[in-house]
DNA sequence: ATTCGTTATATCTTATTGAATATAACGATC
DNA sequence: GATCGTTATATTCAATAAGATATAACGAAT
């Protein structure tokens, strides 16, 4: 069979001919899940207001849920990704580090190059 | 700051090296995920067996989340991924159908470019 | 008619996940 | 030392997902 005329079939397959092809990627490391596209928005946004508290808060994300994914990447990380502090003149803060920062960089790089790639598998499609 | 030298820092993130990039690719109707992993490796399976239930096995799925993933297969699918029939000699089976065929194929082939983008992703991290 | 393994479906239980709430510790500022 | 907003942690409740079990329907073969 010839590559369009199976592309043709596959557009056939569903009844509404919006199909595409979609993705996600990760970093990992010794196997395991390290850094994906959800802590890359949470250190960007901690990053941005000072505080974990708030930057879950951005993300309809429960403090909770943010605070054990920070101390997860801290664990897996050599060096710690976010620095935090606690009391002080506004009760405290977070900081990301610069690795964290270099590892936002790449990843923005990285999606860059992804979503050229699923564009360009997306046309194979059409 | 120049590309190989963030590389390094990077790498020198985790405590153990061993990093990597990885990914999960899928394809979209409607904006919502249709195709993916392990469909493709049930259908396959099905293939392989004639049964849902021995796919279902073979994977060490249970029966009931097999069969509600063709299900939704066929639903959102044109026409049905998965003839089923009940009855008969060795009480009924399952077969996929051409437009199930094609899907695999396409996907192995996605998979293979996919694996090859992320050798390539992995590689700027070493 | 009985047997067979399968599909199709319902129900119940268990496990996992997430949200919600509460509270202690912290330390600069006033 | 009282106040403040934050981190850090425990606990409880709700929702969702996954697993286990049971059973009817099916139809060719015997």
């Amino acid at each position: 069979m010839k590559s369009n005329e199976m592309d043709k079939a596959i557009k056939d397959i569903l009844a509404n001919g919006a199909l595409k092809v979609n993705g996600s990627l990760w970093v990992e490391g010794n196997g395991k899940r390290f850094f994906g596209p959800g802590p890359v928005e949470l250190l960007e946004l901690i990053q941005e207001t000072g505080s974990i508290n708030q930057a879950a808060k951005k993300m309809k994300m429960s403090y909770k849920k943010a605070w054990e994914l920070i101390n997860n990447l801290n664990n897996m990380s050599g060096s710690p990704l976010v620095i935090t502090s606690t009391g002080g003149d506004n009760g405290g803060g977070s900081a990301i580090s610069e690795e964290a920062r270099q590892l936002i960089a790449y990843h923005r790089e990285l999606r860059v190059r992804f979503s050229k790639f699923l564009e360009e598998e997306t046309q194979r499609l059409k």
